[in-house]
DNA sequence: TGTAAAATTTAGTTATGCCTAAATATTTTT
DNA sequence: AAAAATATTTAGGCATAACTAAATTTTACA
């Protein structure tokens, strides 16, 4: 069995993969709040478990060996947040953190029951798609809200999970995934967005905005 | 935070305790299936934590403080064995080692969450009870079936979760926890128990009987 | 293009928690 | 009460996964 640092490492560099081939040691670090050094140690042992390439000084891309172990991770994590969303009740902005310590954890047992449970979902209660138990990742198109025109219509698709007090902040505008919203107003030197989601009106910062993807969008 | 080794010591050492005071270093070992050096190692180690009293050589016992959180995680494990069957479905020959696991993971929060949905129980599914969130062991009265004679019915009080091969051979007879049943004979000789279970007959062993605890004892 | 800055790797250290083998203490047997 | 058997502790090692400091490689720019 992998160690749960190494499972992080994997689930990291897929994300960090996402956004452009190959994965550097300095942000690798910095995403996990470790050292550089301490993430060349881990890369070498998972270039020898043939999870990962790795040339030095190049950077890392996962191999399909280590690509399933990442989706198998965020499977899991995913699925948990929506379970305990669904079946226990606890708010969206406290899933992320208790599914991190789960999803290491879970048998492929209980993971089957989570998911027949929830109806074999496809997105986390943050709008993150959830790859089914091949590792297929369901399709989505969601575009960046600062994106957005004054006038347009759109639907929240998805944001990041990992910020519970920039959900919580989300949540005090119910600005959810599934939530539609018109832009008012988009203050003219990077400056915010106002919304009106559902007759009341938002102002929304850009940091904030860079966090929000959104769907379906209507000029009207 | 505590290591989860370190509660597992805990754990073992309270079980221990229940069944004769002072907790040997060798006991211990066999119980956590490691050697009795590695004990002493984590026992000094406990102890610098006032978890637990220890002179050398004279075994260990729990401060209150040590027994909090034995209690704590004995309470995870068993509303987890609960919680997984009863909201999962999982089988109850299943549900301890997932419960292992999980109980070192999570939080507060979640804890008392399944306690609500549960209905805040007071057994698990093998019929051990659970302690409530202030430490508070519900009180037990079972004895062992071994002590049963001829022609006294009773109901299944609790049986041991951590052979699963076991539950399922107990399941196989319909023996859950609730369950009446009527000694037809006690083989002599130390032999094995003849039962009569809602009108089906089965034979239990002593090996396996040592396993059961009844309750409800009714001579006719 | 050479040099300074930035990024990365190597080398050596630390802490946890397990191990084995050897030494020591305690208990049991004769 | 001494010898034998058992239990426990000490000493030294291993693996994991982090760290710091120093060396090396790459990149950026003057």
């Amino acid at each position: 069995m992998l160690s749960q640092a190494a499972e992080d490492y994997l689930k990291s560099i897929y994300k960090l993969q996402e956004k452009g081939g190959k994965v550097s040691t300095g942000v690798l670090a910095e995403f996990l709040n470790v050292k550089p050094a301490s993430v060349t140690g881990m890369i070498k042992k998972l270039k020898s478990m043939k999870l990962i390439e790795y040339e030095r000084y190049q950077g890392v891309t996962l191999t399909n060996a280590g690509k399933a172990i990442a989706l198998e991770v965020i499977r899991h994590h995913r699925l948990l947040e929506l379970y305990l969303f669904k079946a226990l009740g606890m708010p969206w902005d406290g899933v992320h953190d208790e599914a991190e310590k789960l999803e290491h954890v879970i048998s492929e047992e209980m993971e089957a029951r989570m998911d027949a449970y929830l109806g074999y979902p496809t997105a986390d209660p943050h709008g993150s798609p959830i790859p089914d138990k091949n590792g297929v990742v369901p399709i989505t198109e969601s575009v960046p809200m600062t994106s957005l025109q004054e006038g347009q219509s759109c639907v929240v698709a998805e944001v990041n999970d990992s910020d519970s007090a920039l959900l919580r902040h989300l949540g005090s505008f119910n600005l959810y995934p599934g939530t539609r919203f018109r832009v008012v107003e988009v203050a003219p030197f990077e400056g915010p967005f106002t919304i009106d989601v559902a007759g009341q009106q938002a102002v929304i910062g850009r940091e904030v905005a860079k966090h929000i993807f959104v769907d379906d969008i209507d000029d009207t």
